[in-house]
DNA sequence: GCAGGATATTAACCTCGGTTAATTAACTAT
DNA sequence: ATAGTTAATTAACCGAGGTTAATATCCTGC
């Protein structure tokens, strides 16, 4: 048993059942691999079809505006899909720079590989809708604070949702992520305190 | 062979190979309803577990802020659902008010009687997973618009993605789903003319 | 401990979209 | 046709957040 067996898994066996004998098939195609703060898992035009479960450390992702501005989607910690889900998808290039912003540890699962399972046992297309509706319910969940709530609002829901990464993100970061400049978020700030 | 049959449920069948008797099982539990202009699928508080098909009309799902306002999440046409997706997939009640904007028909399928065919044939969980990917999909490039276009710009996207829908929704709803006024949209259409 | 770079704050000014309210245009129904 | 309602436009004013730039603070490596 080596340091494949995550949490992360773990959890999903719990929850859906998946035999031992799945596990094991899983682990064969299962890849580790490290990088160091700052280094990219993909840029735009990369070819990347995986899956990348983060075990260890946090990744950015973001897409630049034509006028060269980031955008930050949003980030992924332990336990979460770091790969660039929506291309994935629909099978085309990455969209988005997803850059480590601290050393990291992902398990890579070509998309391929996983399809390939569903075939085999059923536990695996459960996985496949439950992962596509969390991550559904998440983003309709960013719609509606994008749509309706102020930027201050939002900056209070992200304190929530997201305690349990705050003092890992450098404040422009969450800025970015919120839809606004640094300089905004800095002004909030100051009101609230 | 009923009104039962849309062009909706044959379209999954080529694309998922469902077989004639899965059709037929399925067509069981269907129930048709029709909703006149005005008319509302859900509010707020209730229970509605149905993925309604829209065979004929068009629905507009939108929630209530604080203040009263509205916000149209999403318009919903012939061979898309418009039951409230994401409270359905957390078991909760409705958050939307989900109207009717012209004389509707749709095909009720409790979301209960869907999972139980998947535990039967497969396909049913294929589809059950296209569909939430697709939803993502859609959410993640709705994200991505609110995020980093301007409101002119986003009218111009809602006039290509919506363009079979643009004539039968009136423009103060349209501005709404942009996240903006009427009075705002109404300036912006005065500067591209 | 210091230098250089990365982050964060603050101020001055600008722009886009919100708000209110008055006006006009487009639908409905009798 | 006409009145009444609903939708769209326009104008005047306001405020949140963007932009630029200067300053201050925090890191990090050497």
């Amino acid at each position: 048993m080596g340091v494949k067996y995550t949490e992360f898994f773990k959890m999903y066996s719990d929850k859906f059942g998946v035999p031992e004998e799945e596990w094991l098939k899983l682990e064969e195609v299962l890849t580790e691999k490290s990088f160091k703060k700052g280094e990219l898992l993909t840029r735009p035009g990369d070819n990347f079809m995986q899956l990348a479960v983060v075990i260890k450390g946090l990744f950015r992702l973001f897409y630049i505006g034509q006028e060269g501005r980031e955008y930050v989607k949003t980030f992924r910690g332990e336990g979460e899909i770091a790969g660039p889900y929506a291309e994935i998808l629909l099978d085309i290039p990455s969209r988005t720079f997803i850059e480590a912003m601290e050393d990291s540890q992902v398990l890579l699962l070509s998309f391929e590989d996983f399809v390939k399972f569903g075939e085999g046992h059923q536990c695996w297309k459960t996985i496949r809708y439950e992962m596509a509706e969390e991550h559904f319910v998440q983003k309709e969940k960013r719609e509606f604070e994008l749509l309706q709530l102020s930027a201050a609002e939002r900056y209070n829901n992200f304190l929530v949702e997201k305690s349990h990464l705050v003092d890992r993100i450098p404040q422009y970061h969450v800025a970015s992520y919120l839809g606004i400049t640094p300089v905004a978020l800095s002004r909030i700030l100051k009101k609230i305190k």
